[in-house]
DNA sequence: TCGATTTGACCGGG
DNA sequence: CCCGGTCAAATCGA
């Protein structure tokens, strides 16, 4: 791992070259149908778009885990503070499970809507720059369980991984935050892993679906760089991995 | 003064 | 036992 910080930069160009040809074959792929073409081509083609989107969800997430290859040196003790006072916060949290989750990649710090407060900063091992939590302002008055966590992963350009886990339930704008961006999302991946019965991101793929047929790829393509991954009973691990395992057979 | 952020400690899953 | 996620006291700033 010596170069990794160029190796990111490589990965990203992939990613692009695969996106434009995920385009590519879907458009093949709407060409086909519309001509009533065979439909084994179809599938073949379907396949193909597969593959594209496979291979696009293990580069981001080998991006993501590559991000970082410098030292954890910061762990410099504090020998002048005085002790703090004992404190039992045994069972005091659980640990959420990674349940309706989303990342976007994007190379810039973007709004997404809502009221976020930051209740913790962590360096990562073997990530250059330290990972942000972020909780939503409404956590306590309206019980709104949402969260996310920031992470610059790459320098030169800037690229941060946003995760947002679980749903706003609070009173602000409700989950379209994806779509009042103020910037063109051209520069930012989206990756979504969420129930089927999860119909606020479901409409977020019909919004920003072309409006075509009934493409059964449990990856579901969305419109410029934004890609959404429909996980029915999968965690992101499980999918992620079995993609992996996918794309052993094709190095 | 009060809400937001920072930061080190603590907890628990793997 | 390591490391990521969360807590909460200290600090900041409007």
């Amino acid at each position: 791992m010596a170069s990794s910080c160029s190796e990111s930069e490589r990965v990203e160009q992939v990613i692009s070259e695969l996106s434009r040809g995920r385009d590519i074959a879907d458009r093949i792929r709407v060409m086909l149908r519309q001509t009533g073409s065979d439909g084994s081509v179809q599938i073949l083609v379907r396949q193909l778009l597969d593959t594209f989107n496979h291979s696009l969800t293990v580069l981001t997430h080998a991006a993501a885990d590559d991000s970082g290859e410098v030292s954890q040196a910061a762990k410099s003790e504090d020998s002048c503070k005085p002790p703090p006072p004992p404190k039992d916060r045994r069972g005091c949290y659980k640990r959420k499970r990674s349940s309706d989750t989303t990342i976007k990649m994007s190379s810039d710090l973007c709004e997404d809507g809502h009221a976020w407060r930051k209740y913790g900063q962590k360096a990562i091992l073997n990530a250059k720059h330290p990972r942000s939590y972020f909780r939503c302002t409404h956590k306590f008055d309206q019980g709104c369980q949402a969260s996310k966590q920031v992470q610059q992963i790459q320098d030169d350009p800037p690229l941060y991984r946003t995760t947002y886990n679980g749903q706003h339930t609070c009173d602000k704008s409700p989950l379209n935050h994806h779509h009042i961006l103020p910037t063109p999302p051209d520069s930012s991946i989206i990756w979504s892993f969420n129930r089927p019965v999860d119909s606020v991101k479901q409409e977020e793929v019909q919004i920003k679906s072309p409006s075509e047929d009934d493409y059964m790829s449990p990856f579901l393509d969305l419109s410029g760089d934004v890609y959404s991954c429909t996980a029915s009973t999968h965690s992101i691990e499980d999918v992620v991995g079995s993609i992996e395992d996918f794309l052993n057979f094709n190095p």
